[in-house]
DNA sequence: GTCTATATACCGATAGAC
DNA sequence: GTCTATCGGTATATAGAC
């Protein structure tokens, strides 16, 4: 609980996140791990109570980020489209400051033990609220009258996936980002 | 080789593939395998050589088929913003057919072995042909002149997560969906 | 805080009976 | 074509010395 030790468990954790995104959780090994510290698997254990529990702090802490910077957002009273933008910001931000992570939550959030149900409300209320806000965009008339699931699955999806593409993009100003990518979104590509 | 033992192994890649899609080829074991058939780890080796056999026969015939499916698209004399509509279609059309597969070749690809640098291959071209087609659109003004790169990711991350979402939708025509899909893409969301 | 040594379980794959 | 039995290797995790 020191800050010294605290530190050193964190240092884990970030190790971790990067090893998983490049194998996923599984084909990581706790030695793979301690290698990549320059330390021995079972000195990890001083610090971390399992690999389990490295994967769980990865990627609860980031599912707690999305659903509390989605609450602030559909609480503002920007208008519908204004809302998109800002969810893409939200997005960009929190793939910018945790790119491996991102990862994880995307590809080994079903390795989950103990905390897969409550990782798996937390998504489908983030869902939830971003369908009802696409539809209440559509009946305001901000939005086309296309499918509210395919608009929002076309959108999430793009979102979820830009821990791939950040890292290769590191000149890019996050703001930047957010603002070319709202413009294809919403307003298309085609002229 | 005779019908009869090549139906079995085809039977044990499409398992696989169900198998790889929930829980990913590294945490999928052969007697996870052999118990979704039915039978015991050992009698699967009658029909498949190794489980990396396997994951190799999943994502090399799908990644070939992209391939195929883009050269004969890029080869067409459509205009371009046609052309991408027909990648849509093409994503659709492939992922409707091997939705399982598709999982893997998303997520599993780099534990290929022999065939990794086969598949990225195969993968980067598909992406140089992708990013040279949206080019072309903006040279000729089909589409807007945004970063090429930004709408090439938007659209592809957006068809590569279709496995994901396609079998929620099996009512749903591949044919209605290609459009709907293309006019989210393409001509945006906001009115 | 890291080490060596080790417990216990499971992995992919093979041999050979039926 | 499937089985039982098993090999050699490796997984996570713990015990206890330093």
């Amino acid at each position: 609980m020191n800050p010294k030790s605290e530190t050193r468990k964190e240092e884990i954790i970030s190790t971790a996140a990067k090893l998983f995104k490049e194998k996923g959780y599984s084909a990581v090994t706790m030695r793979d791990l301690a290698s990549a510290m320059g330390i021995k698997a079972a000195s990890l254990y001083n610090h971390i109570s399992s690999k389990q529990d490295i994967l769980k702090k990865i990627i609860i802490s980031i599912a707690e980020e999305f659903t509390a910077g989605m609450n602030s957002i559909i609480e503002s009273d920007s208008s519908n489209i204004e809302k998109l933008k800002q969810i893409v910001s939200l997005h960009v931000d929190i793939t910018a400051n945790n790119t491996n992570g991102m990862a994880s939550l995307n590809n080994d959030w079903m390795h989950l033990e103990e905390q897969l149900d409550y990782y798996l409300q937390l998504r489908n209320e983030y869902e939830a609220n971003f369908l009802r806000l696409i539809q209440k965009g559509i009946s305001t008339s901000e939005i086309k009258d296309n499918s509210p699931e395919i608009i929002m699955f076309s959108m999430l999806t793009t979102l979820r996936s830009l821990y791939l593409w950040i890292p290769k993009k590191e000149d890019l100003d996050a703001k930047d980002l957010s603002q070319s990518l709202s413009v294809v979104l919403i307003e298309g590509i085609n002229k």
